[in-house]
DNA sequence: TATGAATGAGAATTCATTCAT
DNA sequence: AATGAATGAATTCTCATTCAT
């Protein structure tokens, strides 16, 4: 009778200690030494469950994303009725809004990623991967206020000034006003979504 | 009779070499040796003009920020009257618009630049710098549409805006609908600038 | 199930290693490469089992201290009743008489470690203690002769006509007529334990 | 008219540069940049003077062992009438008794020396040279109070006391008694030299 | 003579990955 | 599955020495 298989809670630990160490180190300097380290195991058995560094990475990538999808299905499932300009505002809330779950590291680590998807063309492909499918969603909720014409560009802007959100929290976070950042963007998306001239596009 | 010293030149070869490597790997991976021959210099040299590797990353993000300076200047100063709110979409397109001289290396720089502050003391200082200078300006443009009350918390989110239109153009450029950057913003700013409540503010 | 854990005998094998270089290249010489091949290692392994050069110089300086512990005790063991003055002779013996067991790499690497104890603060730190010990064990065997009052005094001259012998024999030992380090430093220590006034301080 | 040569001036900067240098870094990290900027030169003059780095440390080897010649030829000067035996001790004075003029870093120097004759062929060849010459004054003097036949092994006895007291005073200062090292030696002289078998051997 | 830029050969150290057990 | 020793390539940095001026 063999042992059961615990493969996955090895995996995991191994993803969560690339979270914790990437956070404070960046992804180049995170050994699998100190991976291995922060997950409680031992470095060779960082090789046995992934076969190399970057597939941790890819992993972390998607676990990042589909925690995210999580927060806005949920926020999205607690707007009244069929208010669409609410399911915009629930979107920029699931990445933005701060409740006390706030992850640093987590933000710290997607900064990284995304400094990483620039050269490293596998994660490039799992990172776009991810953005275009939150662009996506949150394209379908705009759209539903504005109509398709305009909806793509003030998808893509409202999603960068989240991503700017992450960058500026986590590079220089004492330049950010706290507790401010879902606000502007829910405004930023107010104006543009809200003024007269973008309803008759709609 | 020494040779005229030709150490600024060598240097600003060196920060060169550094900008085009780290703009296609990274700043990690950017090998001193990858530098010295993007700059068509021999290793040594490299540590003979900068005491490490860090000393090029550093100057690198001044130059950097010294260029956006510049054009930032340059807008503003094209701006006809005192016109405040045409300065601040003035201030935008300064970051934004692209004007043939679109330095996507510059760019793909400095989003590496933002997540290495993550980690290296120095750089944050370095990066916080700029950022802080860039704020404060953006912040004196707001403050004369709105007034100081609400101006920080609107700066840091149209710069927000900025840094993540960099990473997204950076990090997955095929999902930012091309040349819709500076214009989505400029209406950001629009809405965040022009509705009713907000003049009552100024 | 892993493989039996062979650590002491590779850094045992280490230190062996730069003992062996570094009698005939100085530390600084005695490259990490140069270890690990006399060590029969390769270049990794060596900073696998010691974080830096120096901590192998720092054990080695710890294992030629207690090899010279262990020759003072068995001298000390075999001389008969409680002879202070033949306690002091063969605590002199024990460092200088060569008895077939002669060790020129050990002599050399100490003269050398002496030298490098005078700029490395750690190496300085660990010589240090070794010396001080050395010197309060023949403090106490001179004290049992002439007293308290002049004992360290006589200690340190006594243990600096041995360090002297090693430098010389180690760095110019065609000028020292072989066989007679230990007989003359006995002799000295005659000189100063032996003579009316000195046994009136006892 | 050529302008006048300052070559040697200049030689001695640089020799003094190392002096300085070596006494705090040791030779081998003692750089030619640093020996330079320790001597108000350029880099590239040392070269100009000297043909390598080696070259300078054998030139100090003599300057050391020439002004140790000088305060011994002093010393001898001072010694009234034919008395062999103050001769002695005037030896070992000129080498140890530290009237003001105490030289810490010319010991530390000529410590760092010995160690470097252990490997460097003509650096062994100069400290040869040096301590041979030394040895054979001493052995003069000693006979001259002894007699030849036991005089080498004396003089050979009684120098390594003082190299060895410059070991410890540079490597361990704080071991040594203060002010303790001419008056041991010379003691020690005295029981090689005064006692009644000694005399016989005259 | 003098300068200081330039070269290139190491140096220590790190680390992803492999492997014997 | 698991361990941790082992490998070897890559990296940053240092430095004696050379060279153009």
């Amino acid at each position: 009778m063999p042992r059961p298989s615990n493969t996955e809670e090895r995996r995991q630990q191994i993803v969560d200690g690339l979270l914790k160490v990437m956070a404070e180190r960046g992804y180049e300097r995170a050994s699998v030494g100190e991976i291995a380290k922060a997950a409680g195991l031992s470095p060779g058995l960082v090789h046995y469950h992934f076969s190399d560094k970057q597939e941790i990475l890819l992993v972390l990538v998607e676990q990042l994303a589909s925690r995210a999808r999580i927060r806005v299905t949920m926020r999205l499932a607690r707007v009244k009725g069929d208010d669409a300009r609410a399911k915009v505002d629930a979107f920029i809330d699931a990445f933005l809004a701060t409740g006390g779950d706030a992850a640093p590291s987590a933000v710290a680590s997607w900064v990284t990623i995304s400094a990483e998807a620039i050269r490293q063309p596998e994660v490039r492909a799992a990172y776009d991967r991810v953005v275009k499918a939150d662009l996506e969603q949150l394209e379908l909720l705009v759209a539903a206020v504005v109509g398709k014409r305009r909806a793509r560009t003030i998808a893509a802007g409202l999603f960068a000034a989240v991503q700017g959100y992450f960058v500026l929290s986590a590079s220089a976070p004492d330049l950010v006003p706290p507790g401010s950042a879902a606000g502007t963007v829910k405004r930023m998306a107010a104006g543009l979504l809200d003024t007269v001239e973008a309803r008759e596009d709609a």
